[in-house]
DNA sequence: CGTGATGATTTGTG
DNA sequence: CACAAATCATCACG
């Protein structure tokens, strides 16, 4: 009778049988209990009982694969997959927009991972439900049977409580197999989707733009902070991780070769250096080290006074004296209209100063080179005289 | 289909 | 943990 509510249990028969033959005695058993021997069978049955039980108290084996299983339901529990249930399932909507204006596939792959999350957590809580609910039906049709066979012979409430742990230990164990295959489906969901997530998208145009603006108008020193990567993201509909991956990319692809990068950089440092340009033509007539530029340099670390120095330093001849490090985005963007504008004709085929910078410098990163601090007349026009004329 | 561009991941370092 | 460098895997284009 259980076996028929539900095909996919593994119940093995016996177990099953031993009850199901109780029908058989239903039809003999008023006449068994109105015999006149029925006492005198009782007390053998009890008396025989009472050899054979003691042997079977022995076998309480408590399971060992209890970590197992505390380690799937840990699991399933980090997973999402068990615990509280947190949307409606299946739909394809409801998708985390993410705040800039732009279709992010990251989000639709991460939607289509949510749907099919849901329904594995759909299907295990309906198993589950349905496991618990035959369970406890199978546990009470047992009981009952056990409590009316109590009057033919003899059994003790421990007998049936025995009884009823043997069949939760059966059904704990169909629940593992659940859990498992579960953790299972999980798994392979999940390394779908990270493989899915390898698959590659590129950026859309605003993000690329906004990416190269800011790459280009800080090129000395093109470390976003924590708050510019999310500025960049929330412009470029992208990540954080993004952001900084992309810059990642960016600066070693970039250093790598630069020349490949001149043309794309002529233009984003055309591009942000316009208002730059008025500012730091100004700054330059002034020459006033403490006019803070509004437009390029929020919150930077600027830790390379090195850096800023040489960049300083190849631009003598329109810096007088040393500025405050934070002009020097706008001195980046002034490097490239300068090619633009002055020698632009030249430029093809040969990167200048803006190569030799870096590679003077040698790295971005740590841009100690103690040397050229104290010494600024060590080698004075080899690298920028031809540049700035 | 080959190839460079490009985003993501891995590995190693401080 | 941020980063550099190498590497992977896909895209985009001829």
């Amino acid at each position: 009778a259980f076996g028929r509510t539900e095909g996919s249990w593994r119940l093995s028969p016996p177990f099953l049988v031993a009850f199901t033959h109780s029908s058989f005695f239903r039809f003999r058993k008023h006449a068994l209990n109105c015999h006149r021997m029925k006492p005198a069978l009782f007390s053998v049955l009890c008396e025989i009982k009472e050899k054979t039980v003691l042997s079977i108290r022995g076998i309480q084996e408590e399971d060992p694969p209890d970590a197992q299983l505390m380690r799937l339901d840990n699991m399933l529990l980090a997973e999402g997959v068990s615990g509280p249930e947190k949307r409606g399932r299946g739909g394809p909507m409801a998708v985390a927009a993410t705040s800039g204006g732009c279709p992010n596939d990251n989000s639709i792959e991460h939607s289509d991972y949510r749907a099919k999350l849901s329904q594995i957590r759909q299907i295990y809580h309906s198993e589950l439900e349905k496991y618990e609910q035959a369970c406890s039906e199978f546990t009470t049709h047992v009981m009952n049977l056990l409590r009316e066979q109590s009057r033919t012979r003899p059994i003790s409430p421990k007998e049936i409580e025995r009884m009823v742990n043997i069949i939760h230990g059966k059904f704990s164990t169909i629940q593992m197999q659940l859990k498992q295959s579960t953790c299972e489906a999980v798994m392979i969901l999940r390394s779908r989707f990270l493989d899915a997530r390898r698959k590659r998208r590129n950026f859309s145009k605003q993000a690329t733009e906004v990416l190269n603006e800011y790459f280009y108008s800080h090129l000395s020193n093109p470390y976003p902070s924590e708050e510019a990567k999310e500025e960049l993201a929330k412009k470029g509909g992208i990540t954080v991780s993004q952001v900084s991956n992309w810059f990642g990319n960016k600066r070693i692809r970039y250093k790598k070769n630069m020349g490949k990068f001149q043309e794309e950089a002529n233009i984003y440092a055309a591009k942000t250096a316009v208002d730059a340009t008025n500012v730091v033509a100004q700054g330059n007539q002034a020459n006033s080290p403490s006019t803070p530029n509004s437009a390029s340099s929020g919150s930077f670390k600027m830790t390379n006074s090195g850096d800023s120095f040489i960049n300083l330093q190849s631009l003598t001849s329109y810096q007088s004296s040393p500025v405050g490090a934070n002009v020097q985005s706008q001195m980046d963007s002034l490097h490239h209209v300068i090619h633009q504008t002055g020698r632009y004709d030249t430029i093809v085929g040969n990167p200048l100063y803006t190569t030799q910078r870096i590679d003077a410098n040698g790295s971005w990163q740590d841009a100690t080179t103690p040397s050229s601090i104290t010494s600024p007349a060590g080698d004075p026009g080899s690298v920028n005289s031809d540049a700035s004329n």
